[in-house]
DNA sequence: TTAATCAAGACTAAATTAGTCTTATTTGGG
DNA sequence: CCCAAATAAGACTAATTTAGTCTTGATTAA
């Protein structure tokens, strides 16, 4: 099965909320109310988002996050990798693999025609940026 | 997390060994030693792909399966649908979800591009077949 | 009759994903 | 100074999905 996972799905709601707020301060609380995202999960994706310097945050009180990108500097792939970490349409494709984990090994008869595809998918990843979004 | 199910690896190393015995009878148990793929989920994989009619199958000793679709008549859109079912980027986005089971509804911003982000990915499954990968 | 095979469904286990809880820390304002 | 509202971070639990196993039965060539 091939699926967005939640939290790329909050992930580009919440991106596309801050887009919308035009550079203004948002705080967590807000968007996780107004889009029903379950608050506390939420709060984690901002942060990664924070530490992949897609957005600053301001604590304290008055405090929130802000777009440090533009929605258009923001690609999908990118985005995977903050949000979800390696991206690979099979085992023996992703990085913490290349060193023979991969249970299939030799065996495994499909494997170029695969990487071939991963790389058209990740094409397709890359060419959408969260203002497609907005 | 983007990535093809072991079934789908499996069905498609399968259909790969099926497409060079070019039309003879496989076994499953054959498949099943040769690329290491346990016994038991092969079985259920091959029972699948003859309900979809790309495989024909023949009971008894010296029973076995057959290749019934030529494999540039199988394309992966098809397969992962006979393999996994349906496929969709986003829970809003699969068929039985269409009459309102989606606990976003319209809440989700972000539905029209993932729908035409989804329209992209399909497009690859549907260009690549089985004889992409022999 | 027996052994090899497909057929089918129930069951269990493992892995992943989603969501919650708890305990800080920061900071503006009364 | 203290409180309330916010971010920060990690442990924990729950739910879902995926992978794999077990069991029982039917078919058929030798």
């Amino acid at each position: 099965m091939v699926r967005l996972s939640k939290k790329m799905e909050y992930a580009l709601m919440a991106l596309k909320h801050f887009a919308l707020a035009e550079g203004g301060i948002v705080t967590a609380k807000e968007i996780s109310e107004k889009h029903n995202i379950p608050y506390e999960l939420l709060a984690k994706i901002l942060q990664k988002l924070k530490k992949d310097k897609v957005l600053s945050s301001i604590q304290g009180t008055k405090g929130g996050y802000q777009l440090l990108k533009k929605p258009d500097e923001i690609d999908l792939f990118f985005l995977m990798h903050t949000i979800d970490g390696d991206m690979a349409l099979t085992e023996c494709q992703c990085s913490h693999n290349e060193n023979g984990k991969c249970t299939l090994k030799e065996l495994c008869t499909i494997k170029q025609p695969v990487t071939k595809m991963q790389k058209e998918i990740e094409d397709i990843f890359k060419s959408k940026t969260v203002s497609d979004f907005v």
